[in-house]
DNA sequence: CCTATTTTGGACCAATTGGTCCTTATTGTA
DNA sequence: TACAATAAGGACCAATTGGTCCAAAATAGG
C-alpha cells in the first residue's frame, strides 16, 4: 500500500464552507472561482475531489439535509415536550430570520425555488430532503398527541406537511427582508392551526 | 414630428414572455439567448427597446405585480364573500400545482429566494411586490370580519402576513413536487387558522 | 534514498456570458 | 420623391463560464 501526497485540506472543512457558499448564493449563482474562494483549495484540488460543481452541489445538499435533521433530532429530544420542541422551531426561525444563516432561507426550499423539476437529480434531493423534515415533524407531532398537547383527532400527516410548508414560506419571508415582529405574528398564527 | 420605422413586435407581448421566462428560470439561469427566443425579437431590439437584461427584469417584476394585484382584486370584488375569495385563493393554488404556471412557484418569491438582499434594487421590488398582495389580503380580512366570516378579535394585518406567508410556502411546495392530495391538506389546514 | 503515488499550481481551453456598434431596411412626412 | 427618424440584422467584443491537463512538489514504504 503506497500513500502519496496527503492533501492540505479538510474535505469535510471544505464541504461545509461549500454548502454555505451555495446557500447563500444559489447553484447557479456561484461561480467555481466563488467555490474555490470559499474552500480555499485549488482547481485541481476541487475536480480531483468532488469531480464537478454539480456532483459537489448534490453533496452539499446532502450534507446540508443530514445536518438539519442531526440538529432538529436533537432538539426535540432534549426538549421538555414535544409541542414545545414545534414552538421553539418556529420561533428560532423569526428570532435568527435576519441575521446569522436565517437570512439564507432554507437551502432545500432555496433549491426547489430554484430549479423545480427541470433537473430530476436535483429534484429527488428536494424530495428526500423535503421528507426527512417531515418526518421529524411527524414524530413530533405523533408524540405531542400522544401527549395531549395537540388534538389526536387531527390527522398528523397532514400537520407535518403544513408544518414544512409553513416553514418554507416563514424562511423565506425573512429571507425577503420582513420584520421580526411581523415573523413572530406568522408565527404564532400558524402554530394556532395546533391547538 | 417624425416618425420612422415601426417595430414589427408588440412591447407587451414581448414583455409578457419575458416575465414567463424569468417566472420559469429564474433571473440567473435566464440567459439573453432564452429571452430572445422567448420575446422573438432580435439583439438590437432588445437593447433598444429594454436597455438591459436587469432593467428588462425590473419591468417584468412590475409586469408580474401588477398582473397578480389586479387578478386578485378582479377575483375578490366578484366574489360572493370575501371568505369564499381568500378560500378560492389557496384552493386554486393546490389545484394547478402541478400544472400550468402553478408549477413555477411566484415570481415575488422566487425573486426573494434567489437575491435575497443582495440587490437593493431587487430587494425594494420584492418588498413593494409582497405588500401589494398583504394589502389585497388584509382588504378581504377586513371585509371578511366585518361580514362575520372571521373573528374580529382577531388581527386583521397579522393575519395578512400569515396568508402570504402560507402563499409562498404553498407554491414553493408545489414547485418542489408535492403531491395534489398532500397540497389540499395543507390549504385544509391553513385556512382553519382563520376560523 | 529512491520510487510509486498522490496533491497541487497554473497554463490552457472551447463555449457562453451580457453588451456594443455599424450597416441596412423600412417607414411617415415635408 | 427625398429625407429624417427609427428598427432590425448581425458582426464583433472582452470577460467569465465550467472544465482539462501537465509538470512540479510532497509524502510513505521498500
Amino acid at each position: 500500500m503506497t500513500t502519496g501526497r496527503p492533501r492540505e485540506f479538510d474535505t469535510n472543512q471544505a464541504l461545509a464552507a461549500a454548502m454555505h457558499q451555495f446557500w447563500q448564493q444559489g447553484y447557479t449563482a456561484t461561480s467555481l472561482q466563488d467555490l474555490l474562494k470559499a474552500m480555499q483549495i485549488s482547481k485541481s484540488s476541487f475536480y480531483q475531489t468532488f469531480g464537478s460543481k454539480h456532483a459537489l452541489f448534490q453533496r452539499c445538499m446532502e450534507h446540508y439535509r443530514n445536518t438539519l435533521e442531526d440538529s432538529m433530532l436533537a432538539h426535540l429530544q432534549k426538549s421538555p415536550s414535544a409541542r414545545q420542541f414545534i414552538d421553539a422551531t418556529f420561533r428560532t426561525i423569526s428570532d435568527n430570520g435576519q441575521d446569522g444563516d436565517g437570512q439564507f432561507g432554507c437551502l432545500i426550499m432555496n433549491t426547489a425555488s430554484e430549479f423545480a423539476q427541470d433537473d430530476p437529480v436535483v429534484a429527488r434531493l428536494v424530495r428526500t430532503g423535503t421528507e426527512k423534515i417531515h418526518t421529524v415533524f411527524l414524530h413530533a407531532i405523533k408524540r405531542a398527541q400522544a401527549d395531549g398537547e395537540i388534538p389526536g383527532d387531527k390527522n398528523p400527516e397532514a400537520l407535518a406537511s403544513y408544518l414544512l410548508s409553513s416553514m418554507g414560506g416563514l424562511r423565506t419571508m425573512a429571507k425577503a427582508g420582513t420584520a421580526r415582529k411581523t415573523l413572530e405574528a406568522i408565527v404564532k398564527i400558524t402554530l394556532s392551526a395546533l391547538d
